[in-house]
DNA sequence: CACCAGGCAAGTA
DNA sequence: TACTTGCATGGT
């Protein structure tokens, strides 16, 4: 069986047993950033607390959120844990979405992935992952998300080398779907459910996950 | 109690 | 270049 073909049945098949996953419903393209920043190396319900906390003084908005000092805003934040190092990136965040679009990401949409994650990546305190992550679940564009689970997974099922990198693994994903948004949303998702129920660091061999049928 | 979650950057040698 | 450390809260 070809790889493309491969990929295709992991994802049906997880679908099917886990789809659809509603992941990360934010309310705007700016909420799901500021998630994207927040949620580095941390819980999603730690990331929860701190987005109400904003929510809930209507600063999720850039143009209030500029507004913000940086310590006022690293209170705001304190359950997403890491609260001073990422009020600091999210001023980051800010300036980088001020100086590109004035706080409008409908210009963002227009420019080419390649452009914008190179500009975003640029950004201390983006790294691939969240670069990745606001172009396919903010901006809705084609830039597939990969993290520690995606290569676990695929790791396991022989599929690519345990030291491959970022950049590499994302490769090998892009070039063998299709361009489709809508998949790698759902993709990322789905890895992501089944690497927390299935394919934790100290549980080798799962015979309860989906993905089981395709070993070897 | 220990472990770690939807990473990234900076420091060290 | 290759490895290590700091960052911090809250759930299990």
């Amino acid at each position: 069986m070809s790889n493309e073909t491969l990929l295709l049945n992991f994802f049906d098949t997880m679908s099917a047993k886990l789809g659809p996953s509603n992941w990360w419903p934010g309310e705007s393209p700016f909420e799901v950033s500021v998630g994207a920043i927040l949620t580095q190396n941390t819980n999603w319900n730690n990331v929860h607390k701190a987005l109400l906390n904003l929510k809930n003084k209507d600063l999720l908005n850039p143009r209030k959120m500029f507004l913000l000092s940086e310590n006022e805003l690293a209170e705001l934040i304190r359950p997403a844990g890491y609260f001073r190092i990422k009020a600091k990136r999210l001023k980051n965040l800010l300036h980088f979405l001020n100086d590109e679009c004035g706080f409008n990401y409908s210009v963002l949409k227009n420019k080419t992935i390649d452009e914008l994650r190179a500009k975003l990546l640029s950004v201390n305190g983006i790294g691939p992952e969240t670069a990745d992550s606001i172009i396919l679940y903010a901006l809705n564009k084609p830039s597939f998300v990969v993290d520690a689970y995606t290569k676990r997974i695929f790791n396991r099922h022989s599929l690519v080398h345990e030291d491959i990198d970022y950049h590499d693994l994302r490769e090998f994903f892009m070039s063998r779907l299709p361009e489709d948004p809508g998949l790698y949303n759902e993709y990322h998702a789905l890895l992501v459910l089944v690497g927390k129920k299935w394919c934790r660091k100290k549980t080798p061999l799962c015979p309860e996950c989906p993905l089981h049928i395709y070993l070897d």
